[in-house]
DNA sequence: CCAATATATGAAGGATCATTCAGGTTTGGA
DNA sequence: TCCAAACCTGAATGATCCTTCATATATTGG
């Protein structure tokens, strides 16, 4: 990671014929596998090549450096999960707020849980650089969708609706979270399922 | 990081003059500073040394290789965290659920933002090289002691007192992470301490 | 079928880094 | 004071790795 100049995250080029596309969804889908295989520490140019079967050479056609390669996975995955929160959101707008704490638990969970493999792989990349606006802006989108469910809610009276929506983002993502990289078991995993709707209709009831 | 033989994570000797303890201290200090300022992809061995103001060979006298000096640090981050939480945990002990909720809330809050740097620094480490282990046994400690207090509460009639102290240990440890993690601003902070306490005792309330 | 364009290759360059070791300096006790 | 043990130094070593580029192959429109 030979501190390249800044910016420039975007793919170099745009595929125009059908083969460069599969090479772009190949190298995609290797570089979910070496992540989770060795880790970002072991994550290198030469591996990701190797395992998506074309060369180095390649790689960098479509991406300007590795910190473009990982970028562009960490973005495609936080899209598809705002894309099903949002959808989400729209089958609960005007929901009481039972209905909605319970909503938007599964919601988060099942867009988690969906590709867990590529999470829990991002879940890696975020320390090792800096993602933190990144992923920071997407929070930001969360607690404005979930604000704006809340004030929605026909039984809702809260006098800071700001700071419940983003203590319930914090709750959906903390959890996931913590469940997911320390292990991601299957007993945990529906443990999570389970409490993690009634956590937050716990905390809507007895928010004022 | 060049996949050293697994294990030795220990120091590799014990300091028995006085210099080499803080020798020692300051390698800890540089670490974490190393780690904030630049992000364990950019921590190096030269770099801690360099502003630990010792020279790369005194760092290899006490640890093995680089991964025993992250690792010293974690479990040293660690330790204290448990520590002050089984404190805390002395003092709750018989207490009611609205008082235990709280309580536990507040006293992890405490326990993290006590030494935040340091904490914020670890978040990075753990993805890096494998802490699932270590994080995962902390985790366990941690649900352990909360279990115990739910069992000694008088008001308590839980039918799985597991799951919910899985639950409290898993919102504790989510949470928090995510806020610093994302941006630690005070505001943030702030909010997480009045309502981190109030989740817990709603989901502690609601629950059979 | 023939350019022109798009895509692929992979050896080599150039950097960075973890780790070692041969030889210094300091300390503490005898 | 003196020496053995403890401690420190930092250039050198050997790996690994990102990135480039000259060259080769494939595709497509004309």
């Amino acid at each position: 990671m030979n501190r390249p100049a800044p910016s420039l995250l975007q793919p170099r080029k745009m595929p125009q014929q059908a083969r460069s596309a599969a090479t772009i969804e190949a190298i995609y889908t290797a570089t979910i596998q070496v992540l989770l295989a060795d880790g970002v520490g072991r994550l290198t140019t030469t591996r990701v090549a190797e395992r998506a079967g074309v060369s180095v050479g390649t790689m960098y056609q479509y991406y300007p450096h590795k910190q473009a390669l990982l970028f562009a996975v960490v973005e495609r995955q936080l899209e598809a999960i705002i894309a099903s929160m949002l959808t989400a959101a729209e089958g609960l707008e005007g929901s009481d707020l039972a209905t909605l704490a319970e909503g938007l638990a599964i919601a988060w969970l099942d867009a988690k849980t969906a590709d867990m493999v590529a999470s829990r792989a991002i879940y890696g990349i975020a320390a090792e650089f800096d993602l933190g606006e990144v992923m920071g802006n997407a929070m930001k989108q969360m607690i404005e969708v979930i604000g704006r469910l809340l004030a929605a809610a026909p039984d809702a009276r809260f006098t800071d609706i700001g700071s419940i929506a983003f203590m319930l983002a914090t709750l959906l993502g903390g959890s996931v979270r913590v469940v997911m990289e320390l292990e991601a078991s299957q007993e945990h995993l529906s443990c999570l399922r389970r409490e993690l709707p009634r956590v937050c209709q716990a905390y809507l009831a007895a928010a004022t």
